[in-house]
DNA sequence: TTCGCTTAAATGTACGCACATTTAAGCTAA
DNA sequence: TTAGCTTAAATGTGCGTACATTTAAGCGAA
């Protein structure tokens, strides 16, 4: 085992570069099979077990890791996701409590560029993107139309995916072992532009959600996404509370709501 | 100071113990002036600095308290409960962010029975309500169109409010001592009617928001309220990670998004 | 009064030790 | 072979110490 030597100049504190040098063997591989053990990182770095426990602490509530009593860490598998959360996940789950059958078309799945996105997603203009664009149904009827734009170096083993059922997040992970962690969201009441209503088939006087999605795994921005949905199909909903926070929830409480109100 | 004694059976660690008493008195309101320093803590429980500064982590993740070097704790500025929470809270401070004045114009304010209303507020069909109509301007523009019934029994103290710059929830509270501490949300992608285009001064095309919120104190239904937006003014920006969950943010990121996106 | 320095106090980091509790491996006996 | 016990190993908890670094209070001189 090669002993690693961390700088105790004072620059940086060490369990900090001690869990930051965690992270970057984690994120290379090394770590697949198994996780070092508190001990075992104590002698290879030379620290202390407090030390140690102080980096692995860090990476816990990052959960990027998870540890228990009598047994040695192991590399999270999913990063946390305790709910799939946001409003493009209430959307499927909607559906899905509705018991309507979903399925999409795919109208494109290919690598292009674009500088636009590009800098979105803080990578240079041209650089290769993967651009996935579907026609999302629930029933026989089109619901929304979704246009996601991911970074060609993590998301090239999605090209040849069958994205007809399957969801992208699912399809990620799967294949590149990526999941969203962290995101943010902003979402519109606009009017469908003529070519979105008509693929929509929106009727003349309905409005829609415009909903852009950054997602990010792991610090890194994973997808730039934007997806419109009937608006008179969906309504977000949501509870709050001081004990849960702030919650979307699948289904909207009585269809009535969609009438005059 | 009184010395408080743990439970050293070893039923739960003390740190966990610790935590939780802290969570406690801290919501008590007991730390408002000033939080205690590790030292205090440790001689006010009798257990060592690691065990406090454990427990003291804990609460800094969950986010209750900042810390920082050469000074004593503090809690945090937002206390932890984001009180005011949902859309139409977003809704006020995305203009407050913006730094445009805001004020209302009260259109009704009276109280007047309507049977779906007290319906949806389980209230008999005849229950008087308190009905409130404002017309919400973020500088010198229309902003939204805000309409909620109260329970008469519980809300008549507002009768004579001036609701042209404080918020609902701040006199309810003031003038009633209720607290709104659950709720749920509907919110739909619409067009307005053209009685509320023509009130919101909306340009032709424009989509809204509709809000439809339930508000409950301790049980108690009190609210019901619908509030139309201008969607050329207005988006809902949401975060959301493993660690913090869903949360609605006050400003969208950039407004180069209210664009052709 | 006010500016500047000194000093005390508080948190951050890092080391050490001991024991409890749980897991997993190994061994033994049927 | 297998079931059950024993034992080693690993993490969780808790205590102690020391020093670094930063903040804030106190003091003194201009």
């Amino acid at each position: 085992m090669t002993v690693r030597r961390l700088d105790r100049s004072g620059g940086q504190s060490l369990w900090k570069q001690l869990q930051e040098d965690l992270v970057r063997r984690l994120r290379s591989g090394e770590f697949d099979d198994a996780f070092p053990g508190e001990l075992a990182l104590v002698d290879e770095y030379a620290v202390s077990r407090h030390t140690v426990r102080q980096a692995l602490g860090q990476l816990r509530t990052d959960g990027l890791i998870v540890a228990e009593r009598g047994r040695q860490p192991r590399v999270a598998t999913t990063p946390e996701i305790r709910q799939p959360m946001g409003a493009l996940y209430s959307l499927f789950s909607s559906v899905e409590e509705s018991g309507l059958p979903q399925h999409s078309v795919v109208r494109a799945l290919d690598i292009r560029a674009d500088g636009v996105i590009a800098a979105r997603l803080n990578l240079e203009g041209s650089s290769p993107l993967l651009y996935l664009e579907r026609l999302r149904y629930a029933g026989d009827e089109p619901l929304a139309l979704d246009r996601v734009w991911l970074p060609a170096a993590l998301a090239d083993a999605l090209l040849d995916a069958d994205f007809t059922h399957t969801s992208l997040y699912n399809e990620l992970s799967v294949r590149t072992g990526l999941n969203l962690d962290h995101g943010r969201e902003d979402i519109r009441a606009i009017n469908p532009t003529a070519a979105e209503r008509a693929l929509l088939h929106c009727p003349p006087e309905a409005a829609a959600f415009s909903i852009i999605r950054q997602g990010t795994a792991q610090n890194r921005p994973v997808e730039w996404r934007h997806t419109v949905v009937r608006g008179d199909r969906f309504a977000l909903s949501a509870e709050f509370s001081a004990n849960i926070g702030y919650r979307l929830t699948p289904a909207p409480r009585t269809t009535a709501l969609a009438q005059g109100w």
